[in-house]
DNA sequence: TTGTAAGCGTTATCAT
DNA sequence: ATGATAACGCTTACAA
């Protein structure tokens, strides 16, 4: 049925130990025997199997990654960053989504231990003390990618994110805007929520504007449906209001997709600036000016900081990554 | 270090047959044993290694999927559908991106074979002829999906492309319009390339209308600067067209941006007809009326095939999902 | 009901 | 340079 390597040394007429050193190139035998070994092989088509051979090194080559129920968009670029390197040092990455729900989420680390990944990436995901401790737990090497625990020296990989938000409020202020409304996400969100509020309050308040609670409104996914609602409502009640900062291209262009319902000009009547950079701020109409996360750098380097912790060698326990301001269409220069 | 079987069934002051036993509900042991084991287990806080078993049963309950570089978004949605199966069923999906590489999917393939994954799902790729012969000599259950291979009698769940597109021309034929272009993907690739070409070329003949060569334009990658380009020519040379018929999302979203910078009002001077309906669709302004595949379902119904395979069940060699049209603002109605 | 022991397909240790 | 053989942590006959 199966071809194992004692089908090999049979048919190469040698031990199962010298086929097991010419595979894996550790020297202790002939180029005679090399080659036999080798013609073997060719003939059978053998190839190995990992399952056997992790159960000796205790190592998979496989990494296990987690993503909440994020955008699909981020998503996508932080997996193609992270396979990336995954693929150039011969790992594979196990997914699970965890739709941010607890128990999912620890089915999954459970099925990833289970299988005995080397390292696991945690992504976007608000980080409760049950994880933290299930890591403690089954002592493998995980990062945090787009979040982080202050409870635990887990390290991460992320931008900025109230120094980002900071610096797109500042944006619109630079160029003209003093009535700035925010669509938030989730202000309990600790990664995408809290600071980014943060991040735009603090800069309002350093340019002396005053800091409404009537201009903010909170969603609570950071989508595309929320980002309309959320639109109508802060154009309702703020008439001098223009321009607004939404914390993710979703919720953006959720609402400018609002505003041309309600024959609202962007950006001539309001400027919409966005956060994220994915695709989606490309195809809005106008197209966003959107604060840019380097989000597939994000997850290769994510996986760059898993392996060398994996391979046992020393590791930075944060590395915050460059943001920067996307100009498109969405803004409006009024000075 | 690790805990093992042994050091439950040392603490249970038992066997590890009968750890085994009761750890797989396999009866055969007496209920104080069963209370004792349990007792040891989560005192040890024991989880059983995946690995290990996985040599004995020669499963791994984990499934391989492959990806060219479609659109992010196709990407997404059939992967959810896809982990949203396994995960009900105990299974994790490890995922590769081959960017329709062959030498990456090759390695990609003979990774997922060392890993012993229990079954393949190979997406939206064209399949060649070494592929095939690799699924052949590996022996393991594979599925298509969103594409398929006349040499092959591998199953594929997919829309039907030729009819999915017909339908959508004839939908605007049906609304008005006698001089529809076409942005078609690459005609080689034998699924959402050629039938959908045809498609659409038989809607033209089924209603007596002429096919033009000069309607017709070929991206390469279904994405977005295609559209944008293709549009572009289109329009420039076909002053009497009313409307446009784009093999994707991505590419309608492009020809959509590529509009708005020419100043042509969409749907009034031109129609876009896109295909997917992927999220982009409900992002671009206007709104994209697209032909709509069900592209979780695909995913889903896709794993439900392998794992029945897996199983040694009766399974079907095809299903084709049925499609629909998604209206919304991207085409006029001028009758 | 329970335990002993033989694998599963490798790698790694130890002789030779 | 080469080959036996003992792990690795389980499942599964087979005995008792």
């Amino acid at each position: 049925m199966m071809i194992t390597i004692r089908d090999v040394a049979e048919k190469a007429q040698t031990s199962i130990a010298t086929v097991s050193r010419v595979l894996n190139n550790l020297g202790g035998y002939s180029e005679q025997k090399k080659i036999e070994v080798l013609k073997a092989v060719d003939e059978l088509g053998y190839e190995s199997n990992a399952i056997a051979r992790s159960m000796i090194v205790k190592k998979t080559n496989t990494i296990g990654v987690v993503f909440p129920n994020i955008s699909s968009m981020l998503t996508y670029e932080f997996l193609n960053g992270i396979e990336d390197v995954t693929y150039k040092n011969n790992f594979n990455v196990i997914v699970s989504y965890t739709y941010s729900q607890p128990e999912r989420m620890m089915k999954a680390l459970r099925m990833l231990y289970e299988k005995r990944v080397d390292g696991i990436i945690f992504t976007s995901d608000v980080v409760n003390d049950e994880y933290l401790k299930y890591f403690e737990k089954i002592d493998i090497p995980v990062v945090f990618l787009s979040t982080k625990s202050d409870n635990s020296s887990i390290p991460y990989v992320k931008v900025n994110d109230f120094n980002a938000a900071y610096d797109a409020t500042e944006y619109l202020i630079r160029n003209g805007h003093n009535t700035i409304g925010m669509i938030s996400g989730n202000p309990e969100d600790p990664i995408a929520g809290f600071p980014r509020l943060e991040g735009y309050k603090s800069a309002l308040k350093k340019a002396n504007l005053p800091i409404e609670e009537n201009l903010i409104r909170y969603g609570y996914d950071f989508n595309f449906e929320d980002g309309k609602n959320k639109f109508r409502e802060l154009v309702d009640t703020n008439p001098d209001m223009t321009a607004i900062f939404a914390a993710s291209d979703e919720m953006a262009s959720g609402a400018i997709t609002a505003a041309h319902q309600m024959d609202i000009e962007i950006p001539n009547q309001i400027s919409i600036m966005g956060f994220d950079n994915t695709m989606i701020a490309e195809i809005a109409y106008p197209a966003l000016t959107t604060l840019a996360q380097p989000l597939r750098k994000m997850g290769s380097e994510a996986v760059k900081l898993l392996l060398k912790n994996i391979d046992g060698e020393k590791f930075e326990n944060e590395v915050i990554l460059p943001h920067s301001i996307k100009e498109r269409q969405s803004v409006k220069k009024i000075n």
